[in-house]
DNA sequence: TCTAATATTAGAATAATTCTAAACTTAGAA
DNA sequence: TTCTAAGTTTAGAATTATTCTAATATTAGA
């Protein structure tokens, strides 16, 4: 489902994406971009130490800004929580939400038919569609 | 648009749902659901302070609580802002936000064709869709 | 090798909201 | 009417997510 990285290519994209690839953005870069699903500030954090990663609460919020602002994740707030989730799905897509679990899992835009009459003067430019639920496992 | 309830109706309101109609619950009351628009509990304060209402920070949270436990009212975050604004609006209904002034314009369900198709195992218990743009006057 | 620009850091600051525990008000029994 | 217990309001402290500050460290390129 979700793409692999090696730390090359992470390398790669955010030089591509202007942004100097240190060691702590290429690391914070491969977990948020390939290996954590939405993850939270807390959790890349609490990855990076359990990794024995030496680094500061400030750089993991400053890295995940900048690879916000550098288009390669996107930040998501949901009901069920008052922290910044952040996503690497970068197509359009719409989220699921478990409410049991607080998992937050993508769902395509093909998945969902969706049709939005409005008076003219409404200019659209984005839609964020949540469903809220539970998964039957 | 919107409803509007004399104070003795606002007094029923919360008598029914088991809130005791005191006075700084029945002036939010009266404020949150008849003639605000979408405020936060910061608006609510001002609206408060200003009208030389004596009442604490702490009220106003714990009122507005009050409100959404029994059923009065609905919290809702959006994506431009930190603060959970209150919704009188009790129907099911969709938000417009104008990313230019923050104003949040409600949508009833009807303005929206929406088709939901997934898996079974998703069990869907309800929908939040935020449409984001401008409006154009 | 040097320097200027950029990153990282610890800790302080901020902002929204909740908590605490004391003071006040109210509803209803006596 | 008075008393009491339950419920409400309050000021201020606490909590939580995030940003800011300003000092230190690293890096890119001359």
């Amino acid at each position: 489902m979700k793409k692999t990285y090696s730390t090359q290519e992470i390398e790669k994209r955010l030089s591509e994406a202007g942004v100097q690839p240190t060691l702590q953005r290429i690391a914070i870069g491969q977990y948020v971009l390939c290996d954590a699903d939405h993850p939270t500030a807390e959790d890349v954090l609490a990855w990076a130490e359990k990794k024995l990663m030496k680094i500061s609460q400030a750089t993991v919020y400053n890295t995940l800004n900048t690879l916000v602002e550098a288009g390669l994740a996107r930040p998501f707030r949901f009901p069920h929580s008052d922290k910044v989730v952040y996503d690497s799905n970068l197509m359009d897509h719409f989220h699921f939400l478990d409410e049991k679990s607080g998992q937050v899992y993508d769902i395509a835009m093909e998945d969902i038919e969706i049709k939005v009459e409005m008076p003219k003067k409404y200019k659209i430019k984005s839609l964020d569609v949540v469903i809220k639920g539970e998964i039957k496992n």
